[in-house]
This record gives C-alpha cells, structure tokens and sequence, in this order.
DNA sequence: TTCATTTTGTGACTTTTATCAATTTTTAAA
DNA sequence: TTTAAAAATTGATAAAAGTCACAAAATGAA
C-alpha cells in the first residue's frame, strides 16, 4: 500500500505543495484499486464518487449516441481521473469509464476530497490546479473539433497528444476525433 | 458607481456566498468600465490582466487562424468573462475579445483576484465556481463539435443557449458552431 | 431619408467525409 | 499453435458541408 501511495504521491507533489507526509497523515482516506482490461470504473446513470489518481493502465471516457459510443478523453499513467461534472456536482454521470489495459489507481472519495480541500490549503490549490488543466485541456479539444479537417486533427494529436497515438488503438482514436475509422485510416496512409 | 457595483454583486451573489457589504469593503479593487461597439477589451498577445463582471452589452472572444476569425465564446450581461488561460496564468493570450454592443462591466486585476481568493474563503469558492462553470461550458461544447451535424449543432443551440440566437447576428454564430455562414444560412431555411 | 456597409440568402459546383461492403491484418484467448 | 474476435484497410458510392459568385435585405451613420 505505501509504495503505491508514494508513487501517486509524486505526481499530487508535480502539481501541488503537498508532502509525502500530509498524504500518509491521511492513508485512510486512500485505497489502492485494480481493474482488468475492459471492465468499468464508472457506468453513465451512476454517480462518480471517487476520483483516481492513476498509477498503471490507460483508460476511455465515453459516451452513448445514438448508441454509438464516443471517446471524449483517455486517460493514463499520472493522470488524475474522474467524470468531471457528475465528480464535481455528485450528479448521475452521462460518462462510462473503461480500462483499456489492466489498471492501477489510488482512488479518493468525493466526501474525503472535500475533506481534505476545505481543511488544507495545498488541496486546496490542487483542486484548483486540476481544474483548471480540465479547462485548458477542453479549450484546446473544442478549438481543434471546431476548425480542423480531420488531417488536420490527427497531426495536431501527433505532436500534442504523442502518448495517445502510441497507446490507444485507432479504433478508439477516431471517434476521439469525431471522424470515422474509415477516414482515419485513409489519412494515416496518406500520411506515410 | 456603487449601484454598478451593487448591480453585479447580484449576479456574485448568485454564484457564491460573497456579501454585499464584502464587495462594498473591498470597493477600490473593482472598477468600472465602458466599451463602444466594436471596441476590444483583450488583443490576442496580450495578457489578460482583468476579468470582467459584465453589466450590460455582449462580447465575442474569438482566434485567428489561417487569417479567419472563429468565434469560441459569446458573453453577455450576468457573465464573468476573461480569457481564461491567460488571466489564470497571466500568460500572453491567444483570445481577442471585442463589444458586439456597447457595454459596460466591472474590471477586477488579477492580482487583487489573487488577493480576494488567499484571504476570503467565499472568494476562493466563487473561483473555484466559477472554474467548474467553465469545464462544464467546455465540455458540452466540445461533445456539440465532435458528434453533431449543422443542423444538430444549430438546433441545440436553439435550446441551450438562447440568448446567442437572440442577440448575437448568424454571421458571428457560424463560426462559433464551426459551420459557414452559408451553410447556416440553408439550414435556417429548411428548418422554418 | 439616403447611401454605404454589413449581413443574409441562393445557386452551381467542388471537396471532404460518411456509409456500406468486403477483405486483410492483428490480437489475444483457448 | 490454432482459431475466433477485433481492428485496420480498401474501394465504390452517397451525403454533407464548403467554396465561389452574386443578389437581396437589413442596418446604421450622415
């Protein structure tokens, strides 16, 4: 348990001031979890309650349309995951959550969460930190949906998001990118 | 100016628990402004040192790319607006922000932001409010530009974001839902 | 009101991307 | 290793949206 600990603790002390210390001062609130490739950490319908902070695996985060299922993010190493709104607001989520590969994750509670943020100012900041990489990260997928072609769209993941082309299938890719596996394909030949 | 300043506590009131008699204390740090239509309140390069409660008129934060400009964001009367990686980061931005009408809002810098948030827990909750309210907006605009068609896209925004419709011309929303102004034009056509 | 500017609308045509239907390649489980 | 399932590729065709050119309508300043 302590090693795994640790090892998230190195990715909360990358973007807070938070210490090794404070996060064994509160082990309790922390629990290692695992998931198997293809199982769910989170179904739409359902409440996000914990938030994970990702040791080992990649994940999707997806949507039913039409019943078509649409990446909206993935999620991996060092990542902190969770269903943004349904987290935030302690809503029924419209997100499922699926591991693509065998996972790792510490994962935090919402009640805890809250804990932690109104009791101590370096959660604090990382509540807010996180937050605002979400908001970054949404403004740049929105910019990129709303005025690429998808060539475009694929060379810009190449260069922005190099660890999402080298560890998700294309499957998955292209409705990521809100074109068809089919033109994804033919602008990867066209590429090469 | 203090029935300006009392006019959008209304709307800081809404969204946090931050006092009148707050505000009306910390008087000096807000001040208030007036733009004529056409008039930008941000140019892309520059840093976004304020954000702005408005009061009245509307605003569109657009980009430049390959010479065009495309529209991401509209605010109006009751908004909180600012280019948010820049004001956030202090950090040179890549948002123009121009009147579409003659407005008036009050400016708070972001150091004294800064301040009102380390000091006042009210204060840093509507920062963090207002930051969630941003990922949300984000996120629904980003599943809108990934998955719908035109005539998906102009047909939400029918029923989300109403306002837009009223007080914003086609020429401006076209480019906000990543369409031509042509084709939102044929598209207004078929659906009376 | 008049006149110039901006915005909206339309038609003809082109380009991009989606769709459908195979087929091949890759992956992973038995 | 074999084999079934999943993923990727390819071709033919259709649909959606873009482009270009111009006309009509609306707006707003003189």
């Amino acid at each position: 348990m302590k090693t795994e600990l640790l090892k998230f603790s190195n990715r909360i002390q990358e973007l807070s001031s938070i210490t090794e210390e404070e996060i064994l001062q509160n082990q309790d609130f922390f629990k290692i979890q695992t998931l198997k490739k293809g199982d769910h950490f989170l179904r739409e319908g359902k409440i996000c309650t914990n938030i994970a902070f990702i040791n080992q695996g990649t994940f999707r985060i997806y949507r039913l349309k039409n019943g078509e299922e649409l990446n909206t993010c993935f999620c991996m190493k060092c990542d902190v995951m969770s269903s943004f709104e349904s987290f935030v607001n302690q809503t029924p989520s419209q997100d499922n959550i699926q591991a693509l590969e065998d996972a790792e994750f510490i994962t935090l509670s919402h009640s805890n969460f809250i804990k932690l943020v109104a009791s101590n100012p370096s959660w604090n900041s990382l509540r807010i930190t996180l937050t605002d990489h979400e908001c970054v990260r949404l403004a740049n997928r929105a910019n990129t949906l709303s005025s690429e072609t998808a060539l475009e769209k694929y060379q810009n993941l190449l260069v922005n998001e190099p660890e999402i082309i080298q560890r998700i299938s294309n499957y998955h890719i292209a409705s990521y990118l809100g074109i068809t596996r089919e033109t994804l394909s033919r602008i990867r030949g066209q590429i090469k």
